[in-house]
DNA sequence: CTATATACTTTGCAACACAAAGTAATTTGC
DNA sequence: GCAAATTACTTTGTGTTGCAAAGTATATAG
């Protein structure tokens, strides 16, 4: 079985994108993602309940400035998931 | 983006199934994927409704034999899928 | 000082994933 | 030989998802 919180469009990549990039802004993410705020605030709420990114919640001046991060835990099930996929494509 | 009909656990594997065998019982799909009669049978014809399997109803004596059998465009969507897999692996 | 922009969060809803119940024929036990 | 269990599915019901639209709160622009 693959992780099915990771094993979905926008959170596959959002990860991806966690594990290349130590900080990312909220902004950023939706952008390279093509998606509404809505969308994406739910799709990291689901991965910080899982324990898999971090918010990080600071004000730039009087701006509130949203970053994501990847957690240790987040690394290691991504991990996981991309030897699941590999072994899956080794098969086909 | 990945094809979000075959970005899914059960129906990515029951593809993956149909294409190393020409054809599957019902069964013995319900029985590989470990999934409840109703459940394989709604991702069944979802597939069906997309074009990518096709479901063959025929009696073996008297009793209904429901076969499923891997279409041309489901056999591309899925190379296409396993090849966007790869890139995506590549690149972490 | 109203109007637009930035940076999100909350709400609402259609589509989805799944199990449980239903249907229909068929074989088994007594 | 007929009730009970099995086979082979389909339909129904329901909690969960994925998404956009609307809402909130502050900040900058005209």
């Amino acid at each position: 079985m693959f992780d099915p919180l990771l094993h979905q469009n926008i959170r596959s990549k959002l990860m991806s994108l966690l594990i290349a990039n130590e900080e990312l802004p909220f902004k950023a993410l939706k952008e390279y993602l093509e998606v509404t705020d809505g969308n994406l605030s739910s799709h990291l709420s689901k991965l910080e309940k899982a324990g898999y990114v971090r918010i990080e919640k600071r004000f730039e001046g009087k701006r509130p400035r949203t970053t994501v991060h990847i957690t240790e835990e987040g690394r290691e099930a991504f991990k996981k998931y991309i030897d699941a996929l590999k072994k899956f494509i080794e098969e086909n």
